[in-house]
DNA sequence: TAGATTGTTAATCGATTAACAATC
DNA sequence: TAGATTGTTAATCGATTAACAATC
């Protein structure tokens, strides 16, 4: 019998939704207790359209003539989203980017937890970040033998990170968010990579910079 | 008469071209001189079909029955994506991502030059970080006047934003690369935005761990 | 020349938008 | 009830894939 019935949710949605997230967020604080999808629309420049197709994927709790209920539609994509459900992580490299996304994001909000953060130089061993301190890499097996991480945060330079990759995989890691130049992409299917790229989103800010002059 | 007939380049072509200006590097680094659209499909893990799609629509320079040219192509991908026009830029926002962003980024190489960091905090103003000295942003107008920067890099809190954005509209600022978590988007058309939104990144991330398990 | 591979047209697929009946 | 707004089907649009003739 297959119970995996629900029509699955397409990643076009899925991205648009954690923006959702942040725009009723808003509305809840601002105390709006619904909206309609022609006023989400305006808010957020999207089609109301688009906003009914999105929402109905799963189970439409809408009301005709009324609209969408702020709060409960804004539990329900963070319960989509996974918020309630912590992975652990692991954060290799504690360089500027490694510290900056260490001390910026709000991990546990959005369904992560990060348990530990390691780092080859001796600069970087011994420091603490946040409330964990930086771990010599060599490190790495015996931890996660222990602890079992879901996901590793890549913030190493390209050239470390084909053989870094290895070990986490070998290590049971599943999820990666990649800030390295490498391309995890293909190469290990089975496993879901979230890339970053910042230098190519840099580049197509170039790109529209020079086309419109 | 009409001089802007080229057939403009989709969205999504312009999203994977600092890709193929990836691999194309590393390509030619390993001194590859050509490659057939099937090669690299196999590479990248794209179809041969949508690379020559890709590929054709700036004037196709491959050869039947030979492939591209590795230079060449790596040459003119670069010259589209704009990266030998600097635009400059200044960052706002010298806390910890804003320090990851400035020194982590090769911005040359990606068509922006970074002139000018600007700060609140008292802590931050006067710190050098490369060879710029952080400054208040109070000065942020008197300094734009004179040095005219084309974008912003947007490294402050939520809260800042809406009135910065204003701010550097008004000193001519056209191409925003926003990491806050403030949605400039479609409130100010004309205006180019590249959004990076990590915390969405990281809840599609979290999705999809919860959703594979 | 024969083999390989492009450029390009046509077919398919998926995502967005429009329309409207159902219903609060 | 009348007005508003959803859920959902149908139409449109755009992007990807397949196919093959052109040609190096």
């Amino acid at each position: 019998m297959n119970y995996e019935l629900e029509k699955s949710i397409s990643m076009s949605v899925i991205r648009r939704l954690p923006r959702y997230y942040r725009f009723l967020y808003d509305l809840k604080e601002n105390g709006a207790d619904r909206i309609s999808s022609r006023e989400l629309s305006a808010l957020m420049g999207l089609t109301a359209s688009q906003i009914r197709q999105d929402l109905n994927c799963f189970g439409g709790f809408g009301q005709q003539g009324y609209g969408y209920p702020v709060e409960q539609l804004y539990d329900e994509i963070g319960h989509i989203l996974g918020v309630d459900t912590l992975s652990d992580a692991v954060l290799l490299g504690a360089g500027n980017m490694g510290r900056a996304i260490a001390t910026h994001m709000n991990f546990e909000s959005r369904g992560v937890r990060l348990i530990g953060i390691f780092d080859n130089s001796r600069r970087a061993v011994g420091k603490v970040i946040r409330d964990l301190t930086v771990q010599k890499v060599t490190g790495l097996e015996a931890f996660c033998r222990e602890r079992r991480p879901k996901v590793a945060i890549l913030c190493i330079p390209k050239e470390a990170a084909p053989h870094l990759v290895e070990r986490l995989l070998a290590l049971g890691v599943a999820g990666f968010w990649n800030f390295s130049h490498y391309d995890i992409a293909h190469h290990h299917p089975g496993t879901i990579v979230e890339n970053v790229h910042l230098g190519d989103s840099l580049m197509t800010l170039s790109y529209r910079l020079a086309e419109d002059k």
